[in-house]
DNA sequence: GTGGTCTAGACCACG
DNA sequence: GTGGTCTAGACCACG
């Protein structure tokens, strides 16, 4: 029911990592009307602030867009949100390519692993 | 000269995600002996308890030992420290894959990035 | 299309601020004609009820005049819209030099800047 | 005593002005410490939140910054401070001429009029 | 009903 | 003691 939380992080940001990425994925939809704060905060069973300040948070990334009375949409901006994907997509890369080296792996059976995980 | 933390995760376990890399890859050999609390927390620029707690943490978790009276060294139980590296290695694989295709990248796509990034 | 608002004011009291500014401009003539509360309202894209907040501040300021039957228009009165004008301006000004003086600007130089700037 | 504000605007923007304007004129120096958040809200007559959120505000505009556990600075960034003094400047000089124009008045007389005033 | 702001106050991490 | 997060809940602007 309640969405799940790692207690090492603020809880806000996990949410905005989780709405980023349906954004990302599409499973929010460019333009797709958010849900109001108060109905996101009991599904996600957090204070109705903690979602507001995740939003908001958003809203600075530029992912979201707000009209006064009528609540929230994902941005029509394709670029924003293209550019949001890449940079997370990039980071991602390098990072898991840091590890993996660090761990000892070598490329192709990096390349394999994927493979079999995919 | 200090450490670079992220605000938004305890410092401690900061430390203990790179103190373990730093066993897992090897950098800290098997059996090594590691630095005082004191001389880390320096080096860190962190309180000596918050360096204190990293590393009991990592005694928790069987990579590093400790000897009443000589300090710490890594574990020299290899079963342990491999153990870590696998789990640490399926994690950060199933995480990559994750986001990745959540993000619309295919396989055969990612494997050629991970190529140029590697 | 709609008139661009600051989130961090009430709505009303911007459009006050426009339409008074019209007024002293002279861009709204003395006495001229106003258009009605559903045509302002549609063309600033906000709520009939916010607009009408809006026209009666000017009122209760004396810009703006009602005829029961034929709606508003500009007030006749020459004193009034002065006063207005003189009160902006002062204000404006005053508001200014404090502004610069606090950045550190001097007297020449801003003159300097506001001829380059005209 | 408490700080003034004006009911029209949030007060945490206020507070974020305000202090904007004391580092931006130098009365708060560069590298300064700034008071704690208790404090600064003791002397504002505020709660604690809403001067946690003006600082937090004046972080993401990069000019101070937070150790954790000792307090907040300004930021030692000269360069950050004089863009934002620059573009402080910048707009209140095209808006203060765009509204003396709009109030009618002719450089000359505004730039006596600024003689006067300063 | 929608978002925005603010207060009150608890609790945590780090020192 | 310092900042950060979170909850609870009030009240406002706009519709």
């Amino acid at each position: 029911m309640a969405w799940t939380f790692d207690n090492n992080k603020p809880i806000y940001l996990q949410i905005v990592e989780k709405i980023e990425r349906e954004i990302l994925s599409g499973k929010l939809e460019k333009g797709e009307k958010i849900s109001s704060v108060r109905d996101l905060a009991i599904e996600a069973s957090v204070n109705p602030n903690t979602m507001q300040r995740a939003l908001q948070e958003l809203e600075n990334r530029g992912l979201v867009t707000v009209q006064r009375t009528s609540g929230r949409q994902v941005t029509q901006d394709d670029e924003i949100i293209n550019l949001a994907r890449t940079q997370l997509a990039q980071a991602s890369i390098q990072n898991f390519v840091f590890e993996m080296k660090n761990l000892g792996f070598g490329c192709e059976q990096t390349k394999k692993i994927i493979e079999q995980e995919w």
